[in-house]
DNA sequence: AAACAGGCCTAAA
DNA sequence: TTTAGGCCTGTT
């Protein structure tokens, strides 16, 4: 087991990223850090004033983590960009310390399925038993977990054999876009180049995967930040906040990130 | 017990 | 183009 130290006077607050809605898989401790499996690789990670600690395994690189975290991006700047009104002003200081991460894009294709018309705690635990079930082991230290299966693994499977997940109608809907993700017919690392619209097309063309699915992979995993995903919680915020209507488009290429803070900010305080 | 949960699909206006 | 109802399952 290694450390790797990464130091960062940017926006950085481990409970807003990872409760802000845009992963399952990482858990809090009692200490404040938190545990999980990413990139194939268990961590705990911990914040120490301007460090940022995380153990893991020997292959943790600190290249590897940075883009996870997105820290080559200036947050606190990106955040300032986003203040278009009083809103927005108190949404984004409320969740300052949201980073976006840069996630795996099978395994955010696959959460966010699992997501629809489900609430966090059983997204979670779905989660997790597909990683118990069809991952690998991983450990760190003497505790074991699993990586998220890989596309080609979940391809090989039927429906049925999800049933341990009980992940119900939505079965059938991974199974599909794993085989696309294995068969090519999809290539997520080809649309993390492309433009929102066609990543747009090319994602809701599979079953399931409708405007709000397609938009949180686009922007949890695609790096198109112009993305902006409106689930129940965001459509309140925007009847309460912006009962004429809005159009995401005025936040440009931050869009995504203005979306994380309404959501925060909404979900926080309702 | 019935309704609902971080949608999506289909059928019908 | 918008709207209603159904869908697996778990929880309240």
């Amino acid at each position: 087991m290694e450390e790797v130290e990464i130091r960062t006077e940017d926006d950085f607050d481990l409970k807003k990223i990872f409760e802000c809605g845009q992963c399952f898989r990482w858990n809090a401790g009692p200490d404040g850090s938190y545990t999980g499996v990413a990139m194939g690789r268990a961590a705990r990670i911990r914040r120490d004033g301007e460090r940022i600690l995380i153990t893991g395994s020997e292959w943790d690189l600190e290249d590897v983590w940075r883009g996870y975290f997105d820290l080559d991006r200036d947050y606190r700047a990106l955040r300032h960009s986003v203040c278009v009104d009083d809103y927005m002003k108190k949404a984004s200081d409320y969740g300052a310390g949201i980073r976006i991460l840069n996630q795996d894009r099978w395994e955010t294709l696959c959460s966010f399925i699992i997501s629809q018309c489900n609430n966090i705690p059983r997204i979670k635990k779905i989660v997790e038993t597909m990683c118990r079930c069809f991952g690998e082991e991983t450990y760190l230290g003497d505790e074991r977990f699993y990586t998220f299966p890989d596309a080609g693994t979940v391809a090989g499977l039927e429906p049925e054999d999800l049933a341990p997940l009980r992940c119900g109608y939505r079965a059938p809907y991974i199974i599909a876009a794993a085989r696309a993700v294995d068969e090519g017919t999809l290539d997520l690392e080809a649309l993390s180049h492309a433009d929102l619209a066609s990543a747009k097309k090319a994602l809701t063309a599979l079953p399931g995967i409708g405007e709000k699915v397609a938009n949180c992979v686009i922007l949890f995993s695609l790096r198109i930040g112009s993305a902006f995903p409106v689930d129940v919680w965001m459509k309140k915020a925007i009847a309460q906040h912006y009962p004429r209507g809005f159009d995401p488009e005025v936040f440009g290429e931050n869009a995504g990130l203005a979306q994380q803070y309404m959501f925060y900010y909404q979900r926080e305080n309702s």
